[in-house]
RNA sequence: GCCGGGGUGGCGGAACAGGCAGACGCAGCGGACUUAAAAUCCGCUGAGGGUAAACCUCGUGGGGGUUCGAUUCCCUUCCCCGGCACCA
């Protein structure tokens, strides 16, 4: 018998997987299609364990799937444009392109090497000029649509990356990259209008049943959506403030008006020179600071009274007007109602500026308030005629009131906001619009599709203009409507805009003349499992769901969501070691005493995902080396359920290794047919023992797949599988031979997904031809998976005093009897009065006694 | 603050339509093989008591409840992780 030569055998089985073109799949099949799809990666240098976890996951349902008897498409790609690329590139003065295609070249060895399931014919990055004309396309079609436009705005932008970002990446204010602290700019920019779908965004979330649940919530949180009502206050000497509430109930306890310092009323307002100098001053200051420190838990409420006055359109008193930085300009209207005595921030704001209080809402059959401020709903008071109604009545009854008046309404304000964009950066798709002087903006024309990202070109960024300005060649084209000298667009496109639409083309890459073929579409797609971080659960996701809703409105789509089924993988924590001069310091760097080896500071050592940036890296290599691929694939699944993050241990890994040789010596060990014999009835209490645990881990193995992932359970139940089988031959029996065949087949199989080139090897030893990728699935039988003796423990006064071995199938009745003849049971019922027998079929007998 | 997810041996983790807590694996200990080590194989391994047996007691963050029976359900409380965060 050869010993496991791990090297060999994968080597073997990935040239015979590619020779074969064993996972190469066309939309033209009979077969039920799966679609398979791991989040694509951005090709930084190398695939590391967290990368190795993520595409495992999906190698194992591709394979099961394909095993299932499913036509699996099972594609990988590359994210390829953003920054990273044109940092690594200025570091290492090299080009973006020739940075990002060698990683690409990289990594897609590693993949193979780890014997994923791809369809490599379908390979692209978003940076291949055949991709990204379909980008570029995308956006022309978004621009006809009336769904992408251009607006002078305030905008993030990040002095460190010297770009533009999306709200979405400004986390805790800073940028979701560098963290740098953002500031505020206002430029001209393209938007996509996804507040076009933001209720169907909302709503079609209902229909993910087979999304989790926290992926949802962050979501719908993230679009924000809030009932309340717009209400017109009119300004004393003239003009009017719109101000959004939630709480139209307590407008009687408005006491004053507070607008943000963007709102353009701000510097309209104040008559006196003095509180419009001061003022401005606030203004500056707050757009410098507001988005910056939100990481802290709160910034100081400071306003200035305008010196005018509003009035409220319920009480018809005069209320101030107040400018200040703790109201949002971006959210609502800019401008609220404060009513301090029912909101924690108004309340705040009153104090520090001594304006009056009114209460107007208590809960019941209360009069007065014991503590201020009160935020819950209840019965109005001060409110005359509204007193006495409960909010929601008062609401209601105010609402009609307003419209009568036609001073507001009740209506819906949410929280998402239009998608910025563009990039003044280098490394991305360009945005295909044209500025003619005589016609204005006009699109690139779809048969000049791509625009080209020029090569020969200073890509350094340069702030608030892109580098694609400086080259001429670039930059002058002629108009496409009136033939006249133009100038390009020359900021590119964010590259959440390359990866929302990607998954399509997977379906029908081959197709030069369209984005994608609708019949190929129509068949490949919904992607029916998405694997992949929780880190994309609401930018990529939410904008991969908008593209589609898009496309599906300009007809080239025929369903609504992209996703059917979502899968968050928990990510692989390695230790990381951060310096104060020198930031992260990788590990392998780190000498024993934890001093960082430029500048002897003391280092901070943490458990963080692993991630290039912070050089707590741990590459597949380390592990296949060593012990083989399989063993690496197996381990990451097996360490700790797929949803949840585990730290990377190496001396965990053996575990898998010695289950894996065992495996190879007990099949290796039944060499070329000779199990040949296919009756697989059992014909004695060994046979029986095999049977009942090839059955079992049948079941188990199948269900924890289909159910949710759950592989660690899955690969526990094969080792028990294998101990118990071991333990039944050992014994040296006769186990008739259709009965070994059943068992140590249906071994092989259900490791394959896993472990798949061993798999392989072991099913070429056992006499088989082909490979085992289209094998059918073992399939259980349910009268097999359960003992026909079992024991039953015996409870009494709650705990466990003895058991009983007895058939499966017995009578109640009989249990009992035999549970009050049981030596032990008498011995504790001895003295005492049994007060009830609970029989549980097949579980327990419980018996409870007088005290 | 709001929303979501968790607290089980030395460690990763099993079990939960309420029914033998700790499957499987790592680490550890003991033994076999070996001149020796590695590898491999066998056994033990929640805590405490008990003679290394039988057996007993306690144990799933804390407190209380429902039940013949609770890691699982209910109430309450503490702690950890993730998301959002001055969203009116």
């Amino acid at each position: 018998m050869k010993h496991y030569d791990f090297h060999n055998i994968e080597s073997k089985w990935q040239k015979i997987w590619e020779e074969q073109k064993t996972f190469e799949v066309e939309a033209s099949s009979g077969k039920p299609k799966c679609y398979v799809l791991e989040m694509f990666p951005y090709p930084s240098g190398y695939l590391h364990i967290g990368h190795l976890k993520n595409y495992t996951l999906g190698d194992v349902v591709a394979r099961y799937k394909r095993m299932q008897g499913y036509n699996v498409l099972h594609p990988i790609g590359f994210d390829a444009f953003g920054l990273p690329a044109e940092n690594a590139a200025i570091k290492q003065k090299t080009h973006p392109k020739k940075w990002t295609y060698d990683s690409i070249t990289h990594i897609k060895k590693q993949m193979k090497a780890v014997g994923l399931s791809y369809d490599f014919r379908r390979e692209f990055a978003t940076s291949d000029p055949e991709y990204y004309k379909w980008t570029q396309w995308l956006f022309l079609f978004l621009y006809k649509q009336g769904l992408a436009y251009q607006k002078e705005a305030l905008v993030n932008f990040c002095p460190h990356c010297r770009t533009v970002l999306a709200n979405e990446q400004v986390i805790a204010g800073g940028c979701w990259r560098c963290e740098t602290k953002v500031v505020k700019n206002s430029l001209k920019q393209w938007f996509l209008k996804i507040s076009a779908y933001t209720e169907e965004l909302l709503s079609d979330l209902e229909t993910l049943n087979e999304w989790p649940e926290h992926v949802k919530t962050m979501q719908k949180n993230w679009i924000g959506k809030s009932y309340g009502a717009q209400v017109t206050f009119p300004i004393v000497g003239g003009g009017e403030i719109e101000i959004f509430t939630t709480r139209l109930d307590t407008i009687y306890g408005a006491t004053f008006l507070v607008i943000s310092p963007e709102h353009p009323l701000s510097l309209e307002l104040p008559y006196d020179p003095g509180i419009k100098e001061a003022t401005k001053i606030l203004i500056n200051k707050s757009l410098l600071t507001q988005e910056i420190e939100r990481s802290a838990e709160e910034i100081p409420k400071e306003g200035i009274f305008l010196g005018r006055y509003a009035y409220n359109p319920f009480t018809c008193e005069k209320i101030p007007i107040f400018v200040a930085n703790y109201v949002l300009y971006e959210y609502g209207t800019g401008a609220i109602m404060a009513v301090p005595a029912h909101d924690t921030r108004d309340y705040d704001f009153a104090l520090k500026y001594n304006l009056p209080i009114r209460e107007v809402v208590v809960p019941e059959a209360l009069t007065h308030l014991e503590n201020l401020p009160y935020e819950g709903y209840g019965y109005l008071i001060n409110s005359e005629p509204y007193n006495g109604l409960s909010s929601e009545e008062a609401t209601i009854k105010m609402s009609e009131f307003l419209q009568e008046k036609l001073l507001g309404k009740l209506t819906i304000r949410y929280k998402l906001r239009d998608w910025l964009l563009s990039r003044q950066r280098y490394w991305g798709a360009p945005i295909p619009m044209i500025y003619c002087d005589q016609c204005g903006v006009v699109p690139v024309n779809e048969e000049d599709l791509p625009v080209k990202l020029p090569e020969e070109i200073d890509f350094t960024p340069r702030g608030m203009v892109s580098p694609l300005s400086t080259s001429d060649e670039f930059l002058h084209t002629t108009c496409p409507q009136c033939g006249g000298s133009a100038r390009r667009e020359t900021d590119t496109m964010d590259t959440f805009m390359c990866s929302s639409w990607y998954y399509l083309r997977f379906g029908s890459p081959f197709t030069n003349r369209e984005p994608f073929n609708k019949k190929d579409i129509d068949y490949f797609l919904p992607v029916d499992y998405y694997i992949g971080g929780v880190e994309h659960a609401i930018l990529h996701l939410l904008y991969s769901r908008f593209i589609t809703k898009a496309l599906g409105d300009g007809g080239y789509l025929d369903f609504k969501e992209p996703f059917s089924r979502l899968f968050t993988q928990g990510m692989v924590l390695h230790t990381s070691y951060w310096c104060q001069t020198h930031y992260w310091i990788a590990p392998k760097n780190v000498k024993e005493n934890k001093h960082c080896p430029h500048c002897d500071a003391e280092l901070i050592a943490s458990l963080d995902a692993m991630s290039k940036s912070k050089g707590n890296i741990v590459l597949p290599e380390t592990i296949s080396h060593k012990y083989g691929t399989d063993t690496g694939r197996m381990y990451v699944l097996f360490a700790a359920p797929a949803e949840r993050e585990f730290e990377w241990k190496e001396e965990s890994v053996s575990g898998i290794f010695r289950f894996l040789n065992r495996v190879w010596k007990l099949v290796a060990s039944y060499p070329g047919l000779s199990l040949k014999e296919t009756d697989g009835r059992p014909q004695n209490p060994d046979d029986e023992a095999v049977k009942l645990i090839t059955h079992k881990t049948i079941k188990k193995v199948t269900q924890d797949i289909e159910n949710n992932f759950r592989f660690n359970t899955a690969i526990a139940a094969l080792m028990e599988m294998l101990n118990d089988l071991k333990a039944i031959i050992e014994r040296e029996n006769f186990i008739t031979e259709g009965v070994l065949k059943e068992a140590i087949e249906s071994l092989v199989l259900l490791i394959s997904p896993f472990a798949p080139h061993i798999a392989e090897e072991l099913w070429e030893i056992l006499g088989h031809q082909n490979s085992l990728s289209f094998q059918k699935w073992p399939v259980y039988e349910e009268n097999w998976v359960k003992e026909e003796v079992i024991e039953i423990p015996i409870q009494i006064d709650g705990k466990i005093r003895s058991k009983l071995t007895v058939p499966r199938i017995i009578e109640e009745e009989k249990l009992k009897e035999l549970a009050l003849q049981d030596e032990k049971v008498l011995k504790f019922v001895e003295g005492k009065k049994v007060k009830g027998i609970i029989v549980v079929p097949e579980k327990i007998i419980s018996i409870h006694t007088e005290t």
